[in-house]
DNA sequence: TCACAATGAACAA
DNA sequence: TGTTCCTTGTGAC
């Protein structure tokens, strides 16, 4: 789940809970722990995502920098008077089974009666405010930075629909999508193309569009690149409302509603190597590419 | 109990 | 192109 729709909706969340609070930082795990020193006790102003990266502003000008990578992911419980959201999201990046709540675990005796709950294994920062806690498990970066360090981030970055919105988004992609060779399917992953998609959205996208991985990116025109840029932007944003990466959109609204709730039927191509492509009935192939798998209907997708 | 995969990216060579 | 790092859940034994 960490691709660009889960770091939104983290901020979000975050911008919910957090935000105007002064919070307690700690690192259980004790890999960040002079980090969370430097920021505990202060109160956060800000929190905001730029394609996968989640930056959270604190009054003494430092910023937090988190990126999931592959494993991280977010707990969040609050404790059963918080009002601020309506419904409490755990597990947010790396697919977790378990999804707990403070003081709604069904069946489950070990249930902790204290709020914050203890740590659960390698939590390398724990946010709480009182009646929130947020618990980050493997991260590829947690690290506090300047806004100075902040801005060059942002800089190198490509544009994200939410955060580069109107014409301007389109142009900076198109233009960085066309000015190179490399395959297409590894272009749509290049951060500093265009920010937030991963493996899922990637094959998907791709799929949705009946483009070939491996032709040449500056092979294509303007008009398809406009039109995968704004694509990106809606499925982003579905992403964002739903929590979950749907994107077919061949379903019936009962289908729909369905593919929300089970995990199953979501892809056109993703991790469907081997099956029936959905629309030609030919094999769905899975190549390694760049030591990424990648899914696409070798059929549909040929150029 | 253990190998392995996983929605990512930095780095070395 | 290959290696390394980060952590957890699963499915095979």
């Amino acid at each position: 789940m960490p691709e660009g729709h889960t770091v939104h909706r983290v901020a979000r969340l975050f911008g919910a809970l957090f935000v105007g609070r002064t919070i307690e930082a700690s690192s259980p795990q004790g890999r960040f722990s002079q980090g969370a020193a430097s920021i505990s006790g202060r109160s956060i102003v800000a929190v905001d995502a730029v394609g996968k990266q989640l930056f959270m502003d604190l009054d003494n000008d430092l910023i937090v920098r988190v990126h999931l990578g592959i494993y991280g992911a977010w707990d969040v419980t609050t404790h059963p008077d918080n009002a601020e959201v309506a419904q409490v999201l755990t597990s947010l990046g790396a697919p977790r089974s378990r999804a707990r709540r403070f003081g709604e675990w069904e069946g489950d005796h070990d249930a902790p009666d204290v709020f914050p709950p203890p740590p659960v294994g390698q939590v390398r920062l724990r946010l709480v405010a009182d009646d929130v806690v947020a618990d980050l498990r493997g991260p590829t970066a947690c690290e506090v930075i300047t806004r100075e360090q902040a801005d060059a981030i942002r800089h190198r970055l490509g544009p994200d629909p939410l955060v580069m919105t109107g014409a301007r988004g389109q142009r900076v992609f198109t233009e960085r999508l066309l000015a190179t060779k490399r395959p297409i399917g590894l272009v749509l992953m290049d951060q500093s193309v265009v920010a937030g998609i991963g493996n899922v959205y990637r094959a998907e996208i791709l799929f949705r569009h009946r483009l070939d991985p491996y032709r040449p990116a500056s092979a294509h025109s303007p008009e398809v690149a406009g039109a995968l840029w704004k694509d990106w932007g809606s499925l982003l944003r579905d992403g964002i409302a739903t929590g979950v990466m749907l994107t077919r959109d061949d379903l019936s609204p009962s289908e729909r509603k369905k593919a929300l709730r089970s995990a199953q039927n979501r892809h056109w191509v993703y991790k469907r190597e081997g099956k029936e492509c959905r629309v030609c009935g030919s094999v769905v192939a899975m190549d390694v590419m760049s030591a990424r798998k990648l899914y696409y209907c070798p059929s549909c997708q040929a150029s």
